[in-house]
DNA sequence: TTGATATATTCCTGTATAGGAATATTATGT
DNA sequence: ACATAATATTCCTATACAGGAATATATCAA
């Protein structure tokens, strides 16, 4: 039961650099394939697969215009990744902690030689 | 040259469910790969190997106690995605503008019944 | 050194793709 | 109906990699 990764879940569309510049491309607009295929300068196909991807993972949602397709973003579906992440914000600068530690850690272990040794 | 995707990048690494569990489990502490494996109730192997990528891609950080290995989370490691992630953050709930376009399409195409027709 | 505990690594296999090339599909205009 | 423009899909190949099993490495204890 190899590979639990789909590129229909949100996380995983996201995780190629591809598909990342491609919602920065189309946020706050709505582009057809073409207009991505001048702006990014890929082919074709892969414009559309990679469109394809973000579509199924409910990131972009399509539009038929004629004989175009307009493509948009559903910024929406960033959120449960917001989401996600904002429950380690907290953590952050934590490492003033683990510096603690690390601090404390190296005074217990020195010999102790001089310093404000009022116990 | 297939498939850029390699999980020493922090959206590919995190974009396998298990290793956000990991993640989930570790934050805010440090457990030795045992611990995690009492928690998760995964194979050792399994664990190191998750924790081994995580540990690549910065995520988390290693540290030798005795014959133990504590990890801890890098929560940091997931400002990038945050960030990248905020940028879009003002179109979150844009589909509003989305609804009014389609409206406004719906009513240029309609054959206009009735209504204010001032023009 | 021997044994035990803790963790990492190696080998194997099946599978999900990314990218390229070529082709198919769909819609429009004449 | 036919040509053309716009987009999607199919076929191919190489590769990354998750999971499992087995094994290796490291560290401590006696």
């Amino acid at each position: 039961m190899p590979r639990a990764l789909n590129t229909h879940d949100t996380f995983t569309a996201i995780a190629e650099p591809k598909r990342r510049e491609l919602i920065e491309t189309l946020i706050g607009r709505e582009l057809s394939v073409n207009q991505v295929v001048e702006i990014t300068q890929w082919r074709q196909p892969m414009v559309s697969k990679h469109l394809s991807v973000l579509k199924q993972a409910g990131l972009v949602s399509e539009r038929k215009e004629g004989r175009q397709r307009v493509y948009t973003v559903n910024a929406d579906k960033l959120k449960p990744i917001q989401l996600w992440i904002a429950q380690f914000e907290k953590h952050w600068n934590t490492q003033f902690d683990q510096l603690d530690h690390y601090l404390t850690d190296l005074q217990n272990s020195r010999p102790k030689t001089e310093a404000k040794n009022d116990d």
